[in-house]
DNA sequence: TATTGTTATACTCTATAACTATA
DNA sequence: TATAGTTATAGAGTATAACAATA
């Protein structure tokens, strides 16, 4: 009987993980933006950043951030100005693609090496754990 | 030999694992700022409305949502300009507390609802999987 | 003196719309 | 015409600092 309850009781229980999961994000989210801080950078300029593993268009960066192409304009310039990113030509005259620039790219692995080293699942997890969170992260967001 | 790899290879995965974490969580991000704004609210607005079941003072909202107490007095205003939320005395003068209007709460529980019908951990996930992921968020986040 | 909340200021992110250059 | 990127603009969130009221 248990295991076939679907009624209200179990609807509840799901809304709760529902809730739960919504909390998690929600510190991890705040963990980014110290973590982007501590590396002088904005959630936003980090995530571009990071997403940066090769030269990449502008348009194709703003997909990713989810926000309007002009919004790339402006975190861009702000990071080139740090030295930290270059504009370089695209194979069409109309692109213009970003590229990190050697401090760029250090910048880049620290931070990456931060949120892994920082992360709750490297320092709360065990091995098998996180292979269990691993395998519920790819039915989650496939 | 294999479970007491503890060497690079077993590094590695556990930086895979703190990275795709942050994947999803960014993803998750996304959505919530997509249900935030189906109701009309920007994601602090949606975050201090969810933490509003009861009145609570300015400061302790501040502490919530990990920013200086002058941005709740910003986010605040423009909630109650649109009578989401009322300001009302708190036991020590000093205090302020806010609190949710009818309309307010109105607003909260469609937004809870909305929250957890389009959380994937109810709509990706089995009954069972559900139990596991909720145990090892507890141990990510306690 | 310490605490709560507000105001003033400056910076960043955000979307929209109008623009240029290229295709 | 369509696409990539920029600029102008306005609104929202953010931290800092200075302030008023209260304890």
């Amino acid at each position: 009987m248990v295991a076939r309850n679907a009624g209200p009781a179990a609807k509840a229980d799901a809304a709760a993980v529902a809730r739960r999961l919504h909390e998690v994000t929600d510190r991890l989210r705040l963990a980014f933006e110290v973590t982007a801080a501590a590396h002088g950078l904005t959630a936003p300029q980090a995530r571009l950043i990071l997403r940066l593993i090769e030269p990449t268009a502008m348009r194709e960066l703003s997909e990713h951030l989810a926000c309007d192409k002009s919004n790339v304009t402006g975190i861009a310039a702000r990071l080139s100005e740090r030295g930290l990113v270059v504009h370089a030509p695209g194979a069409d005259r109309r692109f213009k693609l970003l590229a990190l620039t050697d401090e760029g790219r250090s910048l880049r692995a620290a931070l990456q090496l931060a949120i892994s080293e920082t992360s709750p699942a490297m320092t709360r997890l065990t091995a098998s754990e996180r292979i269990a969170l691993m395998a519920l992260l790819d039915k989650l967001a496939p």
